[in-house]
DNA sequence: ATGAAAGCGCTAACAA
DNA sequence: TTGTTAGCGCTTTCAT
């Protein structure tokens, strides 16, 4: 090594300085970083991998969309990674991918990386649970159960079904009979605990769970069962899986000429950066995602580090209900000699509550 | 090396089998593969990489953001490059990140990638251009002038000028006496050049070039700027930076009483998923994200592995107008006894042409 | 078409 | 506190 020589210590002075082990004195650090600086000198990371058998990177396996919940998450993950001192390699599962997340772990692993982060996942074809081989490194699974057999897995981003519930029961507060529900794409587990939270609620409120709708996340696929879900009277109340679905819905009450709280209410899922400024603005569950992040994480990088110590255990995620202009009150039941608008005390639409 | 024993062939063999290289009788392969088969055999691709000097991995800087662009193109980027055969590592920058630019690219560096690809980079604070001593390998900036020096750098997604420029003359055609901008910040360069495209397109017709508003991307501010806008009558046509904004401001002017478009029109910018669908249905420019990342990196990694040849030429992407209905002739001029609104064509939002 | 030897740049395990 | 010796698992170069 030229800056060993350089600096006149050995190759192993050198590793020590660079990785900031004890033992330098103050004396030899100066000499090596000076001689490093001069030789523009940078660890190299392949042999330093080789070496020591730990990459100190970290892979993600996402979703190959640009939907705003991972998306927001592969940020989140980001954040944290650099922080903690590892470097992130990323892959992407698309839908209707042939090798699917076990070839995208398996990517990851060829890579070589120290611990995976599955972001997401979607349940898949041959769905037999054991994607790959039993992992010998720790994997979190954000969102899921787990589709892989590792030494160590972990959970994180759990709780859609209270946050379910939670806009299941504030339309049902409001006087609703019942709560319709948009679903996302069932391959999804986000999709189906969502789905899940809002049967139960019914259940549990002793309402009647009328059949779900299906969407594809998509504000389109929304508009879709908007066309359909306003021919249909006795519909007041809509639970939508995310919000480009219930602004998809929204659309087409209102061009069906069923208003927007008032005939309807719509609630959505996600807190998208413009749900508050939409008309109406959406009430919506807003997903923590960045505290997700972090704390699987924080989580998963003390599995690296500590192979032999127990997990660190899983908090439950807040749930955070944002209430706008797009619930209210259901219309008045149509009686006779009543006239069925204008005399419900509707929010007005004030200035949104955006963030 | 195990498998070359179980084979019964040199170490080299099983390398020339796992590279694909020729000169390897099908006898040969089989056996090597069956004897990998057999002991879950896999490429180490720190040992590969240190011995070869090529990583084969592409370095992605982002900005720490899940805005609609950036995410979308860096899912873009990943979708290519596996393609390709690389893998990706990501680093984020944030706005406010001390180390910036220069940092995300140094720590790439140390990570070790072949090529590096700078997602819509900002101006810096001390921005001397030079981020980064000379990088010996190449370069691939999305969307921005070259913020580093390096032996090979491309450029990709520009055209931003002519889109602004589509938006404006799509305003000016429908009849506006001139358009207004609501800008991005301005350290962005998308921000700039969608500005520049602005300003000239007006300056060459002749008109006024109002005083520019700026935001910062967010709905939020979109929604600040609107009620400024909202104030003055001569205002009739917007044309927003990025579609978030735009529905801010729509939801400012609605909610001022200023209908959209009968009294002011909004162009959007970037079709993001929802546009198709929010009331009214945004007129925005698309943005052709696949296609530039798509571009982008065949070029980059031809330059990766012809480090000799020419650089590939740039193509320049397509401009997308999408027009639905947030834009409209101005409403008439108010002259005495004569009714101001109800008499204009308007476009009647019928349905949404999202995809 | 296949093999042998050397070495990529680092860290591990020990010594001193 | 510092140095020595191996060796990580692959590719390279040169033989055969």
């Amino acid at each position: 090594m030229d800056v060993a020589r350089l600096a006149g210590v050995s190759q192993k002075t050198v590793s020590r300085v660079f990785n900031d082990e004890q033992y330098v004195s103050a004396d030899v650090r100066q000499r090596v970083l000076a001689a490093a600086e001069e030789l523009g000198y940078r660890l190299n990371n392949a042999a330093r991998a080789l070496a020591s058998g730990r990459t100190r990177s970290i892979g993600v396996v996402t979703l190959g969309t640009a939907l705003y919940g991972p998306a927001t998450l592969l940020m989140g993950v980001e954040r944290v990674v650099r922080d903690t001192g590892y470097a992130l390699r990323v892959v992407n599962t698309m839908e209707g991918d042939p090798a699917g997340i076990a070839g995208a772990v398996d990517s990851l692993l060829d890579q070589g990386v120290d611990g995976i982060v599955i972001s997401e996942p979607i349940a898949e074809e041959g769905d037999g649970g054991d994607t790959s081989a039993r992992l010998d490194v720790p994997v979190l699974v954000i969102g899921a159960p787990s589709p892989v057999t590792a030494s160590t897995v972990l959970a994180a981003g759990g709780g859609a079904d209270r946050m379910a519930r939670a806009a299941t029961e504030h339309l049902l507060e409001l006087g609703h009979l019942t709560v319709h529900h948009l679903a996302g794409p069932q391959r999804w587990y986000a999709a189906r605990d969502r789905l899940a939270g809002w049967r139960s609620t019914l259940a549990e409120h002793g309402k009647d769970v009328p059949p779900v709708v299906q969407g594809d996340w998509s504000a389109a696929s929304g508009y879709a069962a908007g066309r359909e879900l306003a021919s249909r009277p006795e519909v007041t109340a809509v639970f939508a899986a995310n919000d480009d679905m219930a602004i998809g819905l929204i659309r087409a009450l209102t061009e069906a000429g069923r208003h927007v709280p008032e005939d309807v209410s719509v609630v959505g899922f996600d807190d998208i950066p413009v749900a508050g400024y939409v008309t109406p603005p959406l009430t919506t569950i807003r997903q923590p995602f960045d505290a997700v992040a972090q704390e699987g994480l924080k989580r998963l990088v003390h599995s690296i580090e500590n192979p032999q110590a127990d997990p660190l255990p899983a908090s439950d995620p807040p749930v955070d209900l944002v209430v706008r202009s797009s619930t209210a009150p259901p219309p008045p039941r149509k009686t006779p000699g009543r006239d069925r608008r204008g005399n419900s005390p509707l929010p007005k639409g004030g200035s949104p509550a955006g963030r």
